[in-house]
DNA sequence: GTTTAGCAATCAAACTAAAAGAGTGCTAAA
DNA sequence: TTTAGCACTCTTTTAGTTTGATTGCTAAAC
């Protein structure tokens, strides 16, 4: 694309996150000192829209970014926005809180990031199977009643409670105790499968009635689907696309389906912060939306994944530069 | 009030529950074969406005209940609506569900009364430093890290993270159980507080070093306030108050701003079904919205409360029936 | 004394028409 | 290649009208 169209195009989507109206020839000569009279620009904005990056609501009416347009912008046109010294001393107080689990630490930096941002977050923590076991202990809690605690190489801890229909006694504590440290340091906790359970069986001839139930709960844990942690989800009815009901109800069925968020969430690469533009999407409740998301990392550790939702019409520069800096202090 | 105006008022909510339309004088000869002519229920009506009980959106134009009227409606008027034979086998089976914590039996709890009523349901667990502590055990997790698992009278368990920034012994973690489980098994959570840990300090001669983290955190488990379930917060919108910007923003508004949800569903007597009906609180933003809950116990014991919060139009007795119903099968 | 038929008055909602205004696309000149 | 100029398009705004539902009141009927 020449170097004209660009600016032009950048002109034009700036003008548009920032007014929500569609913009016109007129407006970008005046406030963007392009140094071509609107007659120019005009003619440069019909193949901008017949390439496909510009839409038009109707015949008469200024120009809205197309989510190809926004691709092309938060690809190739987006530039950095800096941080206030408010915003990072905000950021900072907020992260240095003192947390004993991973999972505060997720809800702190979704909060912050929604403050900052002032759209609404989503955020999911890692993947269950995939992290390594560490320890794996078995508690007695009066006499029918079994808590397993295990911890993961990520040092998120989980737990459940195990019932059942007789008494345990101390020793079989300890046999399980045994058995299962044994077994599963180091492994990752997607193992915790029916081929071990058969294995702890046959080898181990250690009674069904115990390991039945345990293995059930610990299977239950490891499939059980992250908590997703919600913030600021007020905050998107103050923009003006919230106007229309039509996308304010879609808005609420999409955060209530948990489904969606979470496999939106579950996607995306690695380190990258990632940018997904409503109609690019498959799914057609996305298609007003966008959402951008970033990994939650710790010493090349997954610790889940925080997102953005608004509109399309977003401050992918500040968000992105918002992200970006989460994201580096959280890894420290 | 006479007999003729009870009937009057009860039909004209039934149709505004229903229609969310103004009711006129002609619609209650037609649709509720009220024996007077449109002009003598006219009459009636408009004492009914001037003793209260009815408002009109303008002079020219049906009435509607105003917050007493609806009050009097549920403390007078109301009569129980029976559930179908499908609520209730619905409710049957989803509350047979086997559960292991006593949380996740809030939870389908909240899920199917929203699912029935089709209105958005909230619930918190119960007041946490009422309950009383059947057993403490601390488990050691690596090297420096503790964890406290508690267990309720009320079958709630309670578990949280300790860090050190020295090594724990397993000797240590045993003083500990000890210390805590003679101190404090049968007494109510609150009592972990400070002069517990004075106590312990002075008469036990612990090193603080050990014993203060675990204080702190502790003490974080008493007073944190307790999770808020959500269900079907998109049915809402489907209403159609909610065609209203300004309604709908309140409402989003309100559950992001967990407190007052909070305080509402932490009101209210043990056994009964309490409604709150909007311009009755204080509360300006709950001047649109209606909140019915009730205390859900088994054995006496509170396990937290559910809610709905939905329109003023609501459908009361549909709504108390289904609770009433749903209440007595989780105490049993 | 209570009820009701009848009717003028009221007001929101729906419809119509006209005018204003913003912006484009195209043509022809610079 | 750029741009001034202008006709054309379409939304938005405003005003005015009509329609229709519903009330309150009066006076007659029960």
């Amino acid at each position: 694309m020449e170097e004209r169209k660009k600016k032009i195009l950048q002109a034009i989507i700036d003008e548009y996150i920032n007014t929500a109206e569609p913009v016109s020839s007129g407006a970008l000569v005046h406030k963007y000192g392009l140094d071509f009279s609107s007659a120019t620009i005009r003619n440069e904005m019909a193949e901008l829209e017949k390439t496909g990056y510009l839409d038009k609501p109707h015949t008469s009416s200024g120009r809205i970014p197309s989510a190809q347009g926004y691709r092309f912008y938060v690809d190739e046109l987006i530039k950095e926005d800096d941080l206030s010294l408010e915003e990072i001393k905000y950021i900072q107080s907020k992260l240095e809180t003192r947390v004993n689990a991973i999972e505060d630490l997720t809800k702190i930096a979704t909060n912050t990031l929604s403050e900052i941002t002032h759209y609404t977050t989503v955020a999911i923590g890692p993947k269950t199977g995939y992290q390594n076991i560490e320890e794996v202990k078995f508690v007695l809690l009066g006499t029918r009643m079994l808590m397993a605690v295990i911890l993961t190489d990520t040092g998120i801890v989980k737990e459940t409670i195990i019932k059942f229909d007789d008494d345990i006694t101390e020793e079989q504590v300890n046999t399980l105790n045994f058995i299962f440290s044994n077994k599963l340091k180091g492994k990752p906790l997607e193992e915790i499968d029916k081929p071990l359970e058969e294995y702890i069986f046959s080898e181990m001839n250690y009674s069904l009635s115990v390991i039945k139930p345990v293995m059930e709960q610990l299977n239950k844990v490891v499939n059980e689907e992250s908590q997703i942690y919600l913030e600021g989800a007020n905050k998107a009815f103050e923009l003006p696309e919230f106007k229309s009901l039509e996308v304010a109800k879609n808005f609420i069925n999409l955060l209530d389906t948990k489904e969606i968020v979470l496999d939106l969430l579950n996607t995306g690469f690695a380190n990258d912060i990632n940018v997904y533009i409503g109609d690019e999407q498959q799914n057609e409740q996305l298609k007003d939306f966008s959402i951008i998301t970033f990994k939650h990392r710790y010493q090349d550790k997954d610790l889940g994944t925080i997102g953005i939702i608004g509109p399309k019409r977003m401050d992918y520069s500040k968000v992105i530069s918002v992200m970006k800096y989460i994201s580096k202090k959280l890894n420290e």
